[in-house]
RNA sequence: GGGGACGUAGCUCAGUUGGGAGAGCGCCGCACUCGCAUUGCGGAGGUCGUGGGUUCGACUCCCAUCGUCUCCA
């Protein structure tokens, strides 16, 4: 427990862990579990970056799609806000209180208490415990929320610090659909001498950021269901969600009002000046770019900490957003060299013991930061080049603007930071079309929006109607791949049906199933389900919100009812092979690890029925060496038959038991474990062997990158290793027979035929352009020209060319040499009449048989369709009067 | 998920309405030199990312795909 504050004085209880301690330790006393923070990358929820809320991971059971065996919790929440509605990137720097990544306390009822005890321990907890003066607090509650009004009343705070404000900024949505309600803020006064918006009715009512007032709490009373078509529902069981910034709470406890004066950030801030060399003056002159550098630095090292690393799609492209930003700043305040990697380490120093994260991932971090400094370095200097080309031309062309489009291709290409472009610019007397770079940035903004409209989170509501009816379906596919079970409904183009009849395509949810739903990179099952009344093909099989297994089908023969009795049977054979590369991925995984080094976590996973593919985080290439070592480890783990055993147990006895946890996956209180032997200890769902030597074999097919830090490994096993292994011994023995030696000869033999080739091509060099004296066809006119032409049998173009040049030597000056290749029809021409074009020469020809041609004016090269027709082509060309013609249209004065 | 740029020798890159695959550095050999550096001469090294298509002919044009970079969501 991190934030234990045992020991601790009343001066200590001040300092971060003490104020998040007390937090916890309050709500800790009042029935809450205190939950640990959730990652910040979010689990299974592809419609959030990052966990941006306390909330995020009781998100189901707010939604009534899961259950905890808690109804109060309390958490500190590592939080990020870089995109969609919780915006702040913008804000961060010139706000004092305003960040990407932030901790968030926060306590939750799911159906327990609601307004008047959430408002009473809010109350305490700030006026007692923190004991803060009760003069210094506004609250503020929903112009329609007479309960919140009356609860704060009865906390005796004087009608007048109750203020009532609409929708904006005091009623919380979810989303457009779903849960919502009512929301009550603290906010604390810092006095009038603080004001910045020097209204004379500056209030927290105007809400316009004037820094006299903070929001330190926010308190979210989840009332009502929001329908589709507008109108709004009561939940069955209202709930709390309050969320209290510890960057905020503490500037107030620590009586600075900056967020950025207090003990989060005074280490950060404090390496910064001394690695900038600045006087407090300068410090206090470049807070902006301090306050930006601390902040990024910050969630730069808690996102890698929980594996995300800087990329260029989705979350890995905000990391690097961020990363570059804090950069740019960073030069901007005059810093020429790099620093994140010591700002990484600096945040390591000072969070460390309270994530534990942080120090395991200690040495990746630095490195994966320094290499993307460097890369980042990289697209400077090649976005500087390329701007030096935009000024000099605009200077060139007398202009004294560089167009909206250039500044923009150079920012959306290349990647170079508009700012710089417009510093530099101006340095060098030129101004940048904004207005321009706004129209292009807002065209790329559209376009990306216009793509994201399609396909959206879908409607998952019915199904989640169906988990309400008591409808879920119970998975018995660990131990089965056969089972009776009953159809609770059918699904057919979003609609409930009641029965379907042969030929349709149809969802089919059973009430218990042996089928696995695609998760955890797992496949899902493939199968039939059988009734008296018909069967069906089962397609795919996935689960759209936890509880529901969909059986996505087509009916074959007959037809489906709801209710009725089936047999659900899952292809056998197929799901074998899934479960040999589910557990070659655990062992593959350790196996990393164990090569590699602890830091080559799973970063992504595929089980498939032919191949396994696996991400994990890692800087470099894998060496050969390695690849082997890793692929020898796993073949031993399946010849020593180990023994995989999955069991239940809760999430704190796993993780003392040290199995591996995944990133982005989410874990319920109980969570099953997958040991194999003693060699590796997994949390997973997925369905596994019973020994490792059913396995057989792992080879290895493929080693790659994915994204920065992430490399990729794609392997087979059993079937797909053993169809691999005899296909290479084929191909091997076919090699060895077509070259008569033996597979360890193979090589030699290859590398003496290269050689061997190498010297006949030689030759036959020299040879044809000795053979090519005498043509098929001469012809010496008057005025001098000499024509040669011959048919030859092979068809090499640098053969053809060598051919035809022989020819041309061999006749002397102003030669036209003609080669065609009976066997494909090509033509070769070569002038060295400065009159004749030999290009538009062996057009002129070639059209003439059906074909075409082209070239320069000393080499022009065509052919014919119909090869047949190249004898008579070459005959063409010493018949007088055709060459007359040819020469014409040949003729380079023309 | 959408847009843009780039994939050519070991490395850095050039390649002009489609028509002989190149340069520099590096590597090997020879010459010069007591030796080294330098220099000169010669040489090896290429599925032009991959797969289709158009064409007599594709590094070049079209389509698809993979990879790298980059912006937006």
């Amino acid at each position: 427990m991190p934030f234990d504050s045992n020991g601790m004085t009343d001066q200590t209880r001040v300092n971060w862990r003490g104020v998040a301690g007390t937090f916890l330790e309050f709500f800790g006393a009042r029935d809450h579990v205190v939950v640990p923070s959730a990652s910040l990358v979010p689990a299974g929820d592809p419609t959030l970056l990052f966990t941006n809320a306390g909330m995020v991971q009781f998100k189901d059971v707010f939604l009534g799609r899961e259950q905890r065996a808690y109804t109060r919790a309390a958490t500190l929440q590592k939080c990020m806000r870089v995109q969609g509605k919780h915006n702040d990137l913008e804000n961060v720097g010139p706000s004092p209180r305003h960040h990407t990544f932030f901790l968030m306390l926060g306590n939750f009822s799911f159906g327990d208490y609601f307004k008047r005890e959430a408002i009473a321990y809010a109350w305490e907890l700030v006026t007692r415990q923190y004991a803060i003066e009760p003069s210094r607090l506004i609250v503020t509650v929903h112009t329609s929320d007479d309960d919140a009004a009356a609860a704060w009343r009865a906390m005796e705070v004087p009608q007048a610090r109750i203020l009532r404000l609409g929708d904006p900024t005091n009623f919380w949505m979810m989303a457009d659909v779903g849960p919502c309600g009512p929301t009550s803020e603290l906010h604390y006064d810092w006095g009038p001498q603080h004001c910045s918006c020097h209204r004379p009715d500056c209030s927290v009512e105007l809400d316009n950021g004037c820094l006299r007032w903070l929001e330190i709490w926010n308190l979210v009373f989840m009332q009502f269901d929001q329908h589709a078509d507008g109108t709004r529902g009561q939940l069955p069981k209202p709930g709390v969600d309050t969320g209290m910034g510890l960057e905020r709470i503490s500037s107030v406890l620590q009586g600075v009002n900056d967020d950025y004066g207090t003990d989060l950030f005074a280490p950060l801030m404090d390496r910064l000046q001394r690695i900038l060399g600045h006087t407090d003056r300068q410090r206090e002159a470049q807070a902006v770019a301090y306050r930006v550098m601390a902040d990024h630095g910050r969630a730069m090292t808690f996102l890698m900490a929980d594996g995300v690393v800087p990329g260029n799609e989705g979350r890995n492209y905000v990391l690097r957003m961020i990363m570059r930003r804090a950069m740019r700043f960073g030069r901007a305040a005059g810093l020429t060299r790099s620093f994140l990697a010591e700002l990484a380490s600096t945040v390591t120093d000072a969070m460390g013991d309270a994530y534990p994260e942080l120090r395991r991932q200690q040495s990746f971090i630095e490195s994966a930061v320094r290499q993307e400094e460097e890369r980042f370095a990289q697209t400077l200097t090649g976005g500087l080049q390329r701007l030096e080309e935009l000024i000099s031309g605009a200077l060139a062309a007398s202009r004294r603007e560089l167009s909206g489009e250039e500044v923009f291709r150079l920012y959306d290409t290349f990647g170079f930071p508009v700012e710089m472009t417009r510093d530099i610019a101006r340095e060098r007397g030129l101004t940048i079309d904004e207005a321009g770079f706004a129209r292009a940035m807002e065209a790329q903004r559209s376009r990306a929006r216009a793509a994201q409209a399609f396909g959206g989170a879908g409607d998952d509501r019915r199904y989640a109607k169906v988990v309400r009816k008591g409808g879920s379906s119970e998975f018995v596919g660990y131990t089965k791949h056969a089972a009776r079970a009953r159809v609770v409904a059918l699904f057919a183009g979003g609609e409930a049906i009641s029965q379907a009849d042969a030929g349709a395509e149809v969802e089919v949810i059973l009430d218990r199933t042996p089928f696995y739903a695609e998760s955890g990179g797992q496949v899902g099952d493939t199968g039939l389900v059988r009734a008296a009344t018909g069967a069906a093909e089962v397609l795919e099989t996935h689960r759209p919100v936890s509880g529901v297994i969909v059986h996505r089908c087509r009916v074959t023969t007959g037809r489906l009812r709801v209710g009725q009795p089936v047999r659900a049977e899952i292809d056998s054979p197929r799901r074998w092979d899934i479960m040999r590369n589910h557990t070659a991925t655990h062992l593959l995984h350790q196996a990393l690890r164990e090569v590699v080094g602890e830091h080559a976590r799973q970063a992504g996973s595929l089980v498939a029925v032919d191949r396994l593919r696996f991400d994990f985080v890692h800087l470099a290439a894998l060496t050969p060496q390695q690849r082997d070592a890793v692929e020898r480890r796993v073949n031993e783990q399946i010849l020593a038959d180990l023994p995989v055993r999955a069991r239940w147990m809760s999430y704190a006895e796993a993780t003392r038991l040290g199995a591996m946890a995944l990133f982005g996956e989410k874990y319920g209180d109980r969570v099953r474990v997958i040991s194999i032997g003693g060699y590796s200890r997994e949390l997973c769902g997925g369905t596994h062997l019973s020994r490792t030597g059913q396995m057989g074999l792992f080879k290895i097919t493929a080693e790659g990158g994915v994204a920065a830090g992430v490399r990729r490994i794609e392997a087979v096993t059993g079937r797909g290793a053993y169809e691999l292994v005899s296909k290479h011994a084929s191909i091997l023995d076919a090699l060895s027979k077509e070259l008569n030696a033996e597979p360890e000869a193979l090589l030699g033999r290859i590398k003496r035929l290269e050689d061997r080739v190498a010297e006949l091509e030689r030759q036959l060099r020299t040879q044809l352009r000795d053979r090519a004296v005498d043509a098929d066809h001469t012809l010496d006119r008057e005025d001098g020209l000499k024509v040669r032409s011959s048919m030859v049998a092979f068809s090499d173009p640098g053969q053809l060319r060598t051919f035809a040049d022989g020819l041309r030597r061999a006749a002397g000056d102003r030669v036209l040499a003609v080669v065609g290749s009976e066997s494909t029809g090509q033509v070769v021409v070569l002038s060295s009449d400065p009159a004749i074009h030999a290009g538009r020469f062996v057009e002129a020809l070639t059209k003439r048989h059906g074909g075409g041609g082209g070239g320069h004016d000393k080499m022009g090269q065509g052919g014919v369709k119909d090869p047949s027709v190249v004898r008579a082509l070459v005959k063409d060309v010493v018949t007088a009067s055709v060459l007359d013609d040819l020469i014409t249209a040949a003729r380079k004065s023309a």
